[in-house]
DNA sequence: CATCTGACAGATTTCAATATCTGTCAGCTG
DNA sequence: CAGCTGACAGATATTGAAATCTGTCAGATG
């Protein structure tokens, strides 16, 4: 808002675009909002990124991997690897659920965004079950689970059996009650057909 | 088209609603439309539903059964629970996966009446989960399935964990290369953690 | 000379006037 | 008299003209 004089930067533009989704929603948030938000003209703007649709999809990757960082630090935590699984999936849950939950109106707007970029949405998943590969792969290693298939096929199966807690789509259905218990029949049923 | 001269029955009123929502899509089926289509005025269809919300329900509800009823002869069939329990999912992945290629436009169409009527779908989803529980049940009667919770559960369970591959708003999904190979690896995974 | 500005053309969105639709009902028809 | 019609009021959708936005670029600025 205030046109401060410090450089222009990709990460100030990067900033001022969130402020301008969150106070205009998606459908309303323009290049020339963000401009008069930094306080200079959207000429400069066009400098930075080459299109208002890739601005949109750097904001759409950096709110994607702050999620990806906030599980990373369960990956390589010193538990079993069972109770990592259990963990990293009930953080990746709650996490969704609490942006859902907090600010329902950002976070549909962050659902139009990754609408828009199927490309930074499949990274992701890319990124999601890369951590979940590394705790199957240590589960293998130690004969917690059992090596039927390769670790990232099987990461890939449980990311996607676990959709309906983590997905997006389903953000409506987190509130109902009865999603703990659907959460937990779900994780036990996939946990005991890990194991050897 | 044809105004026939035969009784205006519920019944036919709904063929003719399939018929314009097929020709004219969601969003610009009118009443009158359906009316036009039978030859009588849209007074008439209002005699048999009260709003036109009721008309789609109903619309929505038959195509729900239709896609329900395909199924339930997997559930009665003369096979192990295992066996019947892989048949019948893999007999809703293909038989929704066939139904969003061969007519996307139409898919698309249902899919817009199914937002409109979370209750419909509500009793759709309790409908297949009671096929899934009979299928458990057998399981776990006959030694095959473990009894660890109520077959209720695990089907609930099963259904959620399945949910990529039969949930519609993963459809543009069921043509990418590797679906076959997810499917099989998630439900190898379920199957494994049924066992006792 | 690197960065920014502002005017511009074409694309997109807004807005208000206009047309169509929904749902009702008094009366027609067979 | 049971079922149908068609006119009607209010709600919703369509349309086209005006406003705004996107993306470019020649020239200003420091």
């Amino acid at each position: 808002m205030a046109p401060t004089s410090e450089t222009l930067t990709a990460e100030r533009i990067l900033e001022a675009t969130e402020e301008v989704l969150r106070r205009h929603g998606p459908a309303k948030a323009t290049v020339v909002d963000v401009a008069r938000a930094l306080g200079v003209s959207h000429g400069s703007v066009y400098r930075h990124f080459r299109t208002k649709a890739a601005l949109r999809e750097a904001v759409t990757k950096r709110w994607l991997d702050r999620t990806c960082e906030e599980l990373s630090g369960i990956v390589i935590a010193d538990r079993d690897p069972e109770t990592r699984l259990r963990d990293w999936t009930a953080a990746l849950f709650a996490a969704k659920r609490r942006k859902a939950g907090e600010d329902p109106e950002l976070f549909a707007t962050y659902m139009v965004l990754v609408g828009e970029n199927g490309e930074a949405v499949g990274e992701h998943i890319a990124d999601m079950t890369a951590q979940l590969t590394r705790i199957v792969e240590a589960g293998v290693e130690s004969g917690t689970f059992a090596a039927t298939t390769d670790p990232g096929t099987t990461a890939r199966a449980l990311f996607h059996a676990t959709g309906r807690f983590h997905d997006p789509c389903y953000a409506r259905e987190w509130e109902e009650p009865g999603v703990e218990g659907d959460f937990a029949a779900v994780l036990d049923l996939l946990v005991k057909g890990l194991r050897p």
